[in-house]
DNA sequence: CAGTATCCATAACGATACTG
DNA sequence: CAGTATCGTTATGGATACTG
């Protein structure tokens, strides 16, 4: 099997997992997977995020190597965002996580309102 | 495209993300897919998590129809954890994601170590 | 346009001790 | 055995205002 190491505290599941795992990376990644985009393209396809969370974010998607920050120097500025291979890659394994939640939210709250009067 | 609602507030991505994005659930998704365990053998499996944290964990999980949570009325008492057709849908997309962590986290700290000096 | 800077609220997580 | 109770720390995200 391989999923020994997830239970080891530096695994690399836990790195990633913490990657996915905020509220912003899937979306950032979601929306590159079409194409370059700007910052602030971005942040008006993304409702409700701040510019400085929105930094942070591509930041560390960049510090990951998941996307490449481009400035052209121009004026008005331009940062045009785009996803390497390796934030491609990460595409469709998210993907499948995404579709599943789709496909059985229903499930799931219908779950929880079942469960509140055996508790 | 599938992706449009994950941009909803209301979106299912939201949710199940939430889920996964804690550093438990997967773990405890993972540990239960091989068949069910109690809840000390949960605690062992998953080096590092508290008694109220893993109760937390299993609590949500059973909530949302991951797994369900069946007490023996016996001396001393025994409570077995075991995944629903739901949760064990979920490990396949799951794994997907983790099995991409473990091919790609080198290139992700190679990625880390680069940026630095162009920062 | 593309961010930074500052401050704040919350909640996730953890340590420890105790109980049906 | 399988939790619960309490407390404290820290990390994350958000609101708002300002800048190269």
């Amino acid at each position: 099997m391989d999923t020994g190491d997830a239970f080891d505290p530096n695994c690399p599941t836990r790195l990633v997992l913490d990657r996915i795992g905020d509220k912003w990376s899937v979306l950032v990644l979601l929306s590159l997977a079409d194409g370059s985009m700007r910052f602030t393209e971005l942040r008006n396809r993304i409702g409700g995020v701040t510019p400085k969370v929105l930094t942070q974010t591509l930041r560390a998607m960049e510090g990951d190597g998941l996307l490449t920050r481009k400035v052209f120097a121009e004026v008005p500025p331009r940062v045009e965002y785009t996803l390497t291979e390796l934030g491609h890659s990460l595409h469709g394994p998210v993907a499948a996580v995404t579709h599943w939640a789709e496909q059985n939210i229903g499930r799931i709250m219908e779950s929880r309102a079942a469960l509140d009067h055996t508790r």
